[in-house]
RNA sequence: GGUUCCGUAGCUCAAUGGAUAGAGCAACUGCCUUCUAAGCAGUAGGUUGAAGGUUCGAGUCCUUCCGGGACCA
C-alpha cells in the first residue's frame, strides 16, 4: 500500500511496527511484504486489519492470542494505535485521532494531491480510431471514454502521455459508402441537407449494404455466382485506382473525408476528448509496404502460389496471415506495422497502449508477433488493452444495418432527459440561460461517462436505449451532486483552507469522520491501482464509494451550524478535501463537477 | 474444430486468496419550518453456472464439464 507523496508513512510504519512485534514477541523476521494490512471490513471497528493465520501456525500459537499479543505490543510500543480488537484471528486497529487529523492536514495542503511522482517514461495511447465511413456510435463512446481516461490516470500515476488517434480513412469500406454515394448521392452536401457531415457518409455505407444485398439475391436467383455483386466490384475497383492516386477517386476520397472530420470534430468537442496526434493510415500504408518488402528480403514473409503474400506465425500459434492481398492492396495489418514504425520515431516510448475492442485480440498477437520477427526493439512494450463490446438488449450493433446507438443522438437525448428530469423534479439552479444549458450538458455527458466507465473494460456491457441512463443512485450525478452540496458548504461559509490548523483544534473525530480520512488517504494508491491494472473502474467505484460516506456524514453531522468551533473547523475542512478528492478522481475520469446543480 | 474472454440478487454491476458475498435500479416503509431530498435511514431479495482439487481459509488459483460472446480457419 505504500506510494509516493505519502508524507505521513502510515502504511509503512504499520507495518514496521508489526515487524518489529513479532520479532519481539516471537522472534520471529518477518519482511514487510509479510505484514500486509487489509481493509477493516465496516462492521468491525477499526481501520486496519491484519489476519494472523499464517503466523498463528509458523508460531504455534492459536490466532487469537497471537493477535492479541501483537495488539497489545502495538498499542503500548507505538504512538499510532488508540485500541484494537480481536474477532476470529483478525487483529483489527484503531487509530489515534491525531493521526487522522494529521493526515488530513497534509492532503489538504497538497496542492498536487493525487499526483504520484512523476517517472521518466513516456507511454503513447491510441484510441478512438474511426472509421471515416459512418458516425461514431456507443461503441466508439466506450472506446473515447476509456482512452482519455486511462490516459489521465497514467498521467497522474506520473507517466508522459501522447493520445494519439489512427484515423481509418483508407481501404475496402471507406470505398463502399465512395461508390454508393457516386452512384445514388446527387450533389448531397452536409450544407444542402443539414445533416452532419459523418452521417451524411453513413447514410451511404448503409446504402451501399442494401444494395449489395438486393444485388446478390437476384444474382442468386438467376443461378449465378454472386460472391462479388456489380457494386462490390466497383469499390473494390476503386480501391485499385485510389492506390494507384486516380485523381476523381483522390478528390472524392477528400470531398468525403473532409466531412467525415468536420462531423467527429463536433462530436469530440461535445464530449471534451482531445489527442497530441492524428495519424492517418492513408499517409502511412505505404510504409507498411516497405516493411512488408523488409520481411520479405529476410525470408520472414513469403509470396503464396495465389500471390498473396503472408507470415506463417503457426509455431506462435497464430497461423498463416495475409500481409498484403493478391491483387497487392494492403489490408489493415500492412497499415499497422507502418504505424508502429511511425510511432517509435515519433516519440520513442517505453510502451504503446492500443485502446481496441477484445474482437481484435488476434489482430494484436499476429501484429506484436510480426514486429518480434521483424526484431523491432520496441516490439515488446506493445500493449492491446481490450475492452468489452457494448451490448444492446437484442444483441450487437451493426452499423452496416444501421441498428446502431449513435453517439450524436445519445448524447442529445441525455441532454433532453437532464433537462426533462430538471423541470418535472423541480429543480431550479439559480443561474443564467447560458449557465443553465452548460449545466445540463455537464450533467448529461457526466453521466453518459460515468454510466460507461464504471464497468470493468474487459467486460462486455448492456445498454438497454428504451431506458435512458439513471440520475439517481450510483451514477455520475450523484458525484457531482455531492460535489455541488460541498461548493454551496464552502461558499457559504467563505472558507479558505488554513493549513496548518490551530493548535487547539483537536477533539475527537467520529467513525464516519475517520472513514472519510481514510478513503481520502486512499486516492493515491487507487490511482496506483488503477494504473498497474488499466481499470478506470477502480477510480470510478473509489469516487462513488467517497461520496456515498460523505453524503452519510452529511446527513448525520452538523457542519456549518456546528456550535463547537473546532468540530466545525475539521468538518469543513474535511468538505472541502472530500471535494477536492472528488474533483480530481472525476477528471481522472475526464467527468467536469459543476459547482452548483 | 482451435484460441480467448465471460458466467455473482429479478435487472445493471462490485468484491488486493480473508471475517456473515456487497452496492445501485426496480418493489415496499420512514425522513425536508434546520447546511442542496439528484440525498439519508430501513425492509426484502443469493446453492457466486456445475463438480472435483490446492489450503488454516476459494466468487477469486488449478482441472474437467455446462452455457454465452468474440476471434481464427
Amino acid at each position: 500500500m505504500p506510494f509516493e507523496g505519502d508524507s505521513i508513512k502510515l502504511v509503512p510504519k504499520l507495518r514496521q511496527a508489526i515487524q518489529q512485534a513479532f520479532l519481539a514477541i516471537y522472534d520471529l523476521p518477518l519482511s514487510e511484504e509479510a505484514c500486509s494490512l487489509q481493509v477493516t471490513r465496516k462492521e468491525f471497528q477499526g481501520t486496519f486489519s491484519l489476519p494472523v493465520f499464517s503466523f498463528a501456525k509458523r508460531c504455534n500459537v492459536p490466532p487469537v492470542e497471537l493477535a492479541t499479543q501483537i495488539g497489545q505490543w502495538l498499542q503500548t510500543h507505538t504512538n499510532l494505535i488508540a485500541s484494537y480488537n480481536v474477532i476470529s484471528g483478525f487483529l483489527n486497529l484503531v487509530l489515534h485521532d491525531a493521526i487522522w487529523l494529521s493526515i488530513l492536514t497534509a492532503i489538504a495542503a497538497d496542492s498536487t494531491y493525487g499526483h504520484l511522482a512523476r517517472r521518466m517514461r513516456h507511454i503513447v495511447v491510441e484510441f478512438s480510431s474511426p472509421n471515416t465511413n459512418k458516425p461514431q456510435h456507443l461503441g466508439h463512446l466506450r472506446n473515447n471514454f476509456l482512452g482519455s481516461s486511462l490516459a489521465a490516470i497514467l498521467d497522474a500515476a506520473g507517466y508522459t502521455i501522447h493520445k494519439v488517434n489512427l484515423i481509418n480513412d483508407r481501404g475496402i469500406h471507406i470505398c463502399k459508402s465512395m461508390v454508393a454515394y457516386q452512384q445514388f448521392g446527387g450533389d448531397e452536401t452536409p450544407e444542402n441537407t443539414g445533416i452532419k457531415g459523418d452521417h451524411l457518409v453513413g447514410k451511404y455505407y448503409v446504402k451501399f449494404d442494401q444494395v449489395y444485398k438486393a444485388e446478390r439475391a437476384l444474382m442468386e436467383k438467376n443461378g449465378e455466382d454472386a460472391t462479388v455483386p456489380p457494386i462490390l466490384q466497383r469499390a473494390q475497383n476503386m480501391l485499385v485506382e485510389w492506390e494507384k492516386g486516380n485523381p476523381d477517386v483522390v478528390a472524392l476520397w477528400k470531398k468525403m473525408n473532409g466531412w467525415v472530420y468536420d462531423g467527429f470534430n463536433a462530436t469530440y468537442a461535445e464530449l471534451g476528448i482531445t489527442f497530441d496526434k492524428i495519424y492517418y493510415e492513408s499517409e502511412a500504408y505505404l510504409l507498411g509496404k516497405t516493411i512488408i518488402e523488409e520481411g520479405l528480403d529476410q525470408k520472414i514473409f513469403y509470396k503464396r502460389e495465389d500471390g498473396a503474400i503472408a507470415v506463417d506465425l503457426s509455431k506462435q500459434g497464430l497461423g498463416e496471415k495475409v500481409l498484403l492481398r493478391k491483387d497487392g492492396t494492403a489490408v489493415y495489418i500492412t497499415q499497422d506495422l507502418g504505424i508502429a514504425d511511425l510511432r517509435y520515431a515519433d516519440y520513442h516510448f517505453d510502451q504503446m497502449i492500443y485502446v481496441v475492442g477484445n474482437e481484435q485480440a488476434y489482430h494484436f498477437k499476429v501484429l506484436f508477433a510480426i514486429m518480434t520477427e521483424l526484431g523491432r526493439p520496441y516490439a515488446s512494450s506493445m500493449h492491446h488493452f481490450p475492452y468489452g463490446m457494448v451490448d444492446l438488449p437484442d444483441g450487437k450493433m451493426k452499423s452496416r444495418e444501421g441498428n446502431v446507438v449513435d453517439a450524436d443522438n445519445l448524447i442529445q437525448e441525455m441532454i433532453d432527459t437532464v433537462g426533462d428530469y430538471m423541470k418535472t423534479a423541480d429543480k431550479v439552479t439559480k443561474c443564467s440561460e447560458e449557465g443553465l444549458q452548460k449545466l445540463h450538458h455537464t450533467l448529461a455527458i457526466g453521466a453518459l461517462k460515468f454510466f460507461l466507465l464504471r464497468v470493468s473494460p474487459q467486460k462486455k456491457m448492456l445498454f438497454n436505449p428504451n431506458e435512458s441512463i439513471d440520475l439517481q443512485g450510483d451514477t455520475g450525478t450523484f458525484i457531482q451532486y455531492t460535489y455541488a452540496r460541498i461548493c454551496s458548504l464552502t461558499r457559504k461559509a467563505q472558507f479558505v483552507p488554513k493549513v496548518p490548523l490551530d493548535e487547539s483544534t483537536s477533539g475527537s473525530l467520529s467513525p464516519l469522520e475517520q472513514t472519510l480520512i481514510f478513503q481520502l488517504y486512499r486516492l493515491p494508491e487507487t490511482i496506483e491501482e488503477a494504473a498497474v491494472a488499466y481499470m478506470p473502474s477502480i477510480i470510478a467505484h473509489y469516487a462513488l464509494e467517497l461520496a456515498k460516506t460523505y453524503n452519510k456524514f452529511y446527513a448525520s453531522h452538523l457542519i456549518l451550524r456546528e456550535s463547537n468551533a473546532n468540530a466545525k473547523a475539521i468538518r469543513l475542512l474535511l468538505s472541502f478535501c472530500v471535494g477536492k478528492v472528488l474533483k480530481k478522481s472525476m477528471a481522472l475520469l475526464t467527468i467536469e463537477l459543476p459547482e452548483k446543480m
